[in-house]
RNA sequence: AGCGGGAUGGGAUAGCCAGGAGAUUCCGCCGGGCUCAUAACCCGGAGAUCGGUAGUUCAAAUCUACCUCCCGCUACCA
């Protein structure tokens, strides 16, 4: 059983959304060729706040705006060779039933707490404010937050109640927090088990060390409802909706019954994986690990389903050394690479074989023509195409012979290789054993030299294109997961019948057959004027983005990336002076004094920030600044400083600043005085 | 601060979980070969004290501890 994280049905694919689809097709499909029984299943993620809010912004119903991009991603996996047993989404009747078997299983098992706990509540339109309808001050950290995470400052997972001076994200309004009963699943109560079962969870390592921690720390109990319209019900409760996490990850099961209901229980049997002894991988990207490996299976262990046996947790991608954003158009869109008319096998070739799948993987133009220009053209299809089309003229075909032993054995290295790839749960190495396979088979001919052998001897001849053909073959079949579609198509070129999607990697030793036409090069190269007009169209896209919402969010990005790319020169890099002018009278307003530090203390847990009393003249101030960069806290006291002394006063891990202490760059350079100005001076 | 990931020849990557001949592959560089092949392919060479320190061990890129630096978590971004 491999599943895919689901996709969350709200915006378009880019080629980074991809590569946990790419990798589950690949790992499932090799399954299939060391003859696994195996379903592969995956639906779209309908439910939840980020959609309904934006059906809202839309003026659209969360059901129809959710729907839509539904149908837009099951059109598009298969366009890249990801071809589900079963794509489903979670709002369908499939789903909820099982969502409510397992949440009433849950409740009669007694791991259903209610807690009355308080809600964002919008005042003036009368409506709760769940999630990411509200924003506001992190508990933790004082940052500006979401109401579900607190996304500017600490990164932690927020839960109902816990934002502090809500505002909502729909009206403006401020909120208040209104009593409310909601549902919590015990996770706290299944603490063992999950250290149990983290134990014997295989796939990557990040997906166990990950929520290692999390159990360290104390498992909190999971609030399982949310006051919201669009959602299921849950079971009882008419103002409450299930939180979309509870039904999400349920699909997987869905999926697999629908893919039941559709084959007959002969074929597969969605029961006896999930309720009996299924072998279930999920594969997802790390953003979501805590999901699958502390909620789900907890869910599944009170409701008395299978566990899952692996979770594959991808890295993040890159785009030219910098994250994708969506908002920038920053991307390389699933629907712009098909436009642009590259096989889809290309980009799996990148995507599985360019890094481990848990590291975070870069894309650019540039790599990918290297990788498809020199592995995919050079070594795989350059091999292919010359020694069939070397058989082809001379032998109209396989010639009559054995294969020798040596080949024989370097094939079966390469099974050994393919299935060693799935033990471990890395696609890179089911890809790398067919590239080097056809490595082997260039070195081969290469050394062998048939074409010296022709019509001097004929026989030797014969041999070596036996064994360059069943290399050849060896690689369709062994290549079928990565690249499925060039596959069928050198299977077709070597006259087999049926489908290489069928066989098992037993047919990679198998005799070819007799006779064959004249072979088609499988991949073409990409050449670099084409590279230069992807990424200008990429460049070009960008900045129309970034002129269209204002841009000083982008001068910064592209200030870091030119920073990351020319490290060594420190100057390379300066801030340009801003657009905006100031006038005379914004700038009388800044009260800056002449200070002299009296006392130094840092604060604790903090990296940079310093604890100072200076003296203004006026008055000594408390001020707290990031200075502990460049400056050792004992020798502060005596330093004369430039301090702002009518900002408003702000908290910062508990102490109050009051006014800011003017310094330079990153190492916190401070400004001071050259003469002997008195403390307290105005500075104009 | 926290969490996760990373630091391997000029660049990019593998190996590390299951320690054992000074280490993979791709690009680049130097020299040679081949001519069947998509100027593709093959062979040879230069080039790394595998981030630092200390330890465990007969043996460490691989294990342990500490340290330094980088990256994501500031776009629901897998």
């Amino acid at each position: 059983m491999v599943t895919c994280g689901l996709p969350y049905a709200n915006g378009d694919l880019h080629i980074g959304h991809l590569r946990t689809y790419v990798g589950g097709d690949v790992y499932s499909r090799a399954l299939e060729s060391l003859g696994q029984e195996t379903a592969f299943v995956c639906g779209s993620d309908m439910h939840g706040t980020p959609i309904a809010v934006q059906a809202i912004e839309e003026g659209i119903d969360p059901e129809a705006f959710a729907l839509e991009w539904h149908e837009q991603y099951e059109e598009t996996f298969p366009k890249f060779g990801v071809e589900f047993d079963n794509y489903g989404h979670t709002h369908e009747d499939a789903n909820r039933e099982l969502t409510y078997e397992i949440v009433e299983r849950l409740e009669s098992e007694g791991y259903v707490d209610e807690k009355k706990i308080k809600v964002a509540w919008d005042p003036v339109d009368e409506q709760p404010l769940p999630d990411r309808y509200v924003e506001g001050t992190c508990p933790y950290c004082g940052e500006h937050a979401r109401g579900d995470e607190c996304d500017e400052g600490c990164g932690r997972h927020l839960e109902p109640g816990e934002i502090e001076d809500p505002v909502s994200t729909i009206s403006g309004n401020p909120a208040e927090y209104r009593d409310r009963t909601h549902k919590f699943f015990k996770v706290s109560e299944l603490a063992d088990y999950l250290d149990g079962f983290l134990d014997r969870l295989e796939g990557t390592s990040n997906a166990r060390n990950q929520p290692r921690q999390w159990l360290e720390d104390g498992l909190q109990d999971w609030c399982i409802t949310r006051d919201l319209d669009w959602g299921f019900d849950y079971p009882g409760e008419e103002d409450l909706v299930l939180y979309v996490w509870v039904d999400a990850p349920i699909e997987y099961i869905a999926s697999t019954k629908q893919y039941t209901d559709r084959v007959g229980i002969d074929e597969y049997d969605w029961e006896e994986t999930w309720r009996d002894d299924g072998e279930i991988v999920h594969i997802i990207g790390r953003d979501i690990i805590q999901h699958h490996t502390i909620f789900w299976p907890a869910m599944l262990e009170v409701a008395d389903f299978q566990e899952p046996r692996a979770v594959m947790a991808s890295g993040f991608m890159t785009l030219d050394g910098a994250g994708f954003s969506t908002s920038r158009n920053r991307a390389v869109w699933a629907r712009e690479y098909l436009d642009e008319g590259f096989q889809p096998d290309l980009l799996r070739y990148y995507l599985a074989t360019n890094g481990g799948f848990q590291q975070d993987v870069d894309f650019s133009w540039e790599k990918f023509r290297d990788r498809v220009n020199n592995e995919l053209v050079g070594t795989v299809g350059n091999y292919l195409y010359r020694s069939l089309l070397f058989a082809h003229r001379n032998f109209e075909g396989t010639p009559e012979a054995e294969v020798s032993d040596e080949v024989e054995r370097r094939i079966e290295e390469a099974i050994d290789d393919f299935a060693a790839g799935v033990n471990d749960y890395s696609v890179r190495a089911v890809g790398t054993a067919t590239v080097e396979l056809a490595r082997f088979g260039n070195e081969y001919i290469q050394r062998e030299e048939p074409w010296n052998l022709v019509g001097e001897d004929d026989e030797a001849a014969a041999q070596v294109i036996c064994d360059c053909v069943q290399i050849a073959k060896a690689v369709a079949v062994l290549f079928e997961p990565i690249a499925p579609s060039a596959s069928e198509e050198l299977w077709e070129q070597l006259g087999e019948d049926g489908s290489v999607h069928d066989v098992t990697t037993d047919a990679a030793l198998a005799a070819p057959p007799r006779d064959f036409g004249a072979p088609e090069e499988l991949y073409e190269k990409i050449d670099e004027e084409r590279v230069e007009e992807l990424n200008e169209k990429l460049e070009s896209r960008v900045a129309e983005a970034a002129g269209a919402d204002g841009n000083d969010g982008e001068a910064a990005e592209t200030e870091s990336d030119e920073a990351e790319a020319d490290a060594g020169s420190a100057m390379s890099d300066i801030e340009p002076v801003a657009d905006d002018r100031i006038s005379f009278d914004e700038f009388r307003h800044l009260d800056l004094r002449v200070g002299e530090i009296l006392t130094a203390e840092p604060i604790e847990d903090s990296d940079k920030l310093v604890k100072l009393t200076v003296d203004i003249g006026v008055e000594e101030r408390q001020v707290v600044a990031g200075i502990k960069q460049l400056h050792a806290v004992d020798d502060l006291p005596g330093t004369t400083v430039v301090i702002v002394a009518n900002l408003e006063k702000a908290e910062l891990f508990g102490q109050e600043s009051n006014g800011m202490l003017l310094a330079a760059g990153e190492g916190a350079d401070l400004l001071t005085t050259h003469g002997d100005s008195p403390v307290g001076t105005k500075i104009r």
